[in-house]
DNA sequence: TTAGGGTTAG
């Protein structure tokens, strides 16, 4: 055997540093620090390998004269993944300069990936144009990792431009494509890549899946996420972890809790992802016992929580009115897990006491928590004063949240409401002129509804469906009902007043966006049919109220998701007990 | 002797 293939041997074995120095020193011995397959083998291992050293194997590449392709990738690559991405732009720089050696595919794709993690959306520009002018625009890797660049960087529509300009797209691209528009939030666009990809003869697997059900998840897309339930069990994919997972967060967020604790039931595998999916959905659907009993179970099992865990658990207990129970396990997370409470966590306490009407002690929780400078923590105080007509605390939330400069058309809603209940003429005036003077926005509200295989969206007062002639003669018809048994709508002290806004619009005398989506859903399912709404607001009381009547006139089930949690209205009552 | 895809909070 020659020297230098004893030393691309020793090489292989090799696991620690240290060896890897004595290596080197050998191949200095053996002069073979010129022999170009040893150096690029060497460079290669200590910039890729967890045992190698990436400042090594920088030492190494600036020791090799007229580095290759092959050199300039291994130490474009090591960079590309280490703590430092931008290092691997800069080497990258220096090769496209140097016009030694010419770029490869492997090049591109390493230096992508380093403009993902830097989110260099101009490089990725510049890089794209590179590939273009070195003809690997038809390349479905080189591409796929461009559009990921592009999706991840927050250009989306650039990233479909790629994926559409390929001539041929294998399963991993249009996997990409989906998984893109679903971490960027665009849902309805995900679930439309499926319906181009079924066309082709691509098949699909558990990444297609995952992606789907996420997006399926955030929309409330109850049928298509059962549909693909169904694709799962047919081709397998049941059995792989993140399908599960994906399916557990898909049934509980489309409001079949049910459905998510058999499939947490039947998984033969579960980690953290599993347990903290089951918790949380408990949580949302104000079952704060089960989320304890599973947390319970989890412990039991000897899996670790971590802070998601209790960001779903501390919610359940808080929407369960669980007081004791989350303050436990709140004190319990870094006494006994080690793990510091967060905002969110701060945030879950803050609403615990809030809703629970102990305001003092919310108020003490924020102004000794590490962050009393957050608004968050204030807005939930304020909103616990809402739900208890608490004007002093309310003015003391909304102080802090002005002198944080963060006050928000949302937060003099919520003060205006405080004031109204309290008939404070006055406080209204002021906040309605706080808005008109600081031209403060809200948030307009919608409310969707799955019927079929198709999601209809409407807004307030909505007379942009095509079917609104019939939705609103529905939409009377059972405000008719209602009253017949016993629904009086709540007039609102604001609207009187003539304030112009968000809160104002969601008032009895329009009609709300979540009960045009009820009188749709009545009107275009067959009797009996549960409706599924999800709101991206806060229930308002009239509609909590207008939502039990219906349910019990019409015999219906309805789940409603709202911004934080499910109400499900079952013979004229709410399972949150009107506790929310 | 190198490259591309997945889940939970908010």
């Amino acid at each position: 055997m020659s020297k230098s293939d004893t030393i691309l041997k020793l090489l292989q074995g090799c696991n620690c540093i240290r060896r890897l120095h004595k290596i080197h020193a050998l191949v200095i011995t053996n002069g073979l620090q010129h022999h170009t397959p040893v150096s690029t083998k060497l460079l290669n291992f200590c910039a890729i390998s967890v045992s190698g050293s990436l400042a090594y194997a920088q030492l190494l590449f600036h020791c090799i004269d007229n580095p290759q392709t092959q050199a300039w990738n291994s130490i474009i690559r090591g960079f590309a993944k280490s703590p430092s991405p931008i290092q691997a732009i800069l080497y990258y720089n220096d090769m496209v300069f140097a016009l030694v050696a010419r770029p490869d595919t492997f090049t591109f794709s390493f230096v992508l990936k380093a403009c993902e993690r830097v989110k260099g959306e101009r490089k990725c520009r510049e890089v794209h144009g590179t590939i273009i002018r070195c003809g690997y625009e038809s390349d479905v890797v080189v591409c796929t990792n461009l559009l990921r660049t592009y999706a991840l960087n927050g250009s989306i529509d650039l990233a479909q431009r790629v994926f559409d300009s390929l001539s041929e797209r294998d399963l991993v691209s249009w996997n990409s494509m989906i998984s893109c528009y679903s971490q960027a939030g665009f849902h309805h666009e995900a679930l439309k890549v499926y319906d181009r990809m079924k066309n082709e003869t691509t098949g699909l697997d558990g990444f297609t899946l995952v992606g789907l059900l996420s997006s399926c998840a955030h929309v409330g897309a109850l049928n298509f996420g059962v549909h693909l339930h169904g694709i799962a069990l047919e081709e397998g994919f049941v059995e792989n972890i993140y399908v599960g997972n994906a399916l557990i967060d898909m049934y509980a967020k489309c409001g079949s809790l049910d459905d998510a604790l058999r499939v947490f039931n039947s998984m033969q595998k579960r980690d953290v992802f599993t347990w903290n999916s089951i918790i949380a959905g408990c949580g949302v659907h104000g079952r704060g016992d089960g989320a304890v009993s599973i947390f319970r179970q989890m412990l039991m099992a000897g899996v670790q929580p971590n802070s998601i865990t209790f960001t779903g658990l501390l919610c359940g207990c808080s929407h369960q009115g669980l007081v004791e129970e989350g303050v436990e396990y709140f004190h319990m997370m870094s006494s006994k897990f080690n793990l510091k409470p967060g905002v969110k966590h701060y945030g879950c306490i803050v609403d615990l006491f809030g809703r629970a009407g102990k305001l003092e002690k919310a108020l003490e929780i924020i102004e000794t928590s590490p962050t009393p400078d957050d608004p968050i923590l204030w807005r939930i105080l304020l909103g616990s004063c809402k739900i208890h007509k608490n004007v002093k605390i309310g003015e003391t939330a909304m102080r802090n949240l002005m002198q944080l400069g963060e006050s928000t058309g949302g937060d003099c809603i919520l003060l205006s409401t405080i004031y109204a209940g309290a008939k404070d003429t006055a406080g209204v005036s002021e906040m309605r002129k706080m808005i008109k003077s600081q031209g403060m926005k809200t948030t307009p509200g919608w409310s969707w509804i799955e019927v079929g295989d198709r999601i209809h969206k409407f807004v307030v007062d909505d007379k942009s469906h095509p079917g609104y002639d019939e939705i609103y003669h529905k939409l009377r018809e059972a405000i008719h009902q209602a009253t017949l048994f016993g629904y009086v709508p709540e007039k609102s002290f604001i609207n009187v007043a003539g304030l112009i806004t968000e809160e104002c619009l969601e008032t009895s005398t329009s009609y709300h966006s979540e009960k045009l989506a009820i009188a749709f859903g009545l009107a275009k399912t067959s009797k009996g049919t549960p409706l599924r709404i999800v709101k991206n607001l806060r229930v308002c009381r009239d509609c909590h109220s207008f939502t039990k009547y219906i349910s019990r006139a019409f015999n219906r089930e309805i789940i409603v998701r709202d911004r934080v949690r499910f109400h499900h209205f079952k013979g004229g009552l709410c399972s949150c007990k009107d506790y929310w």
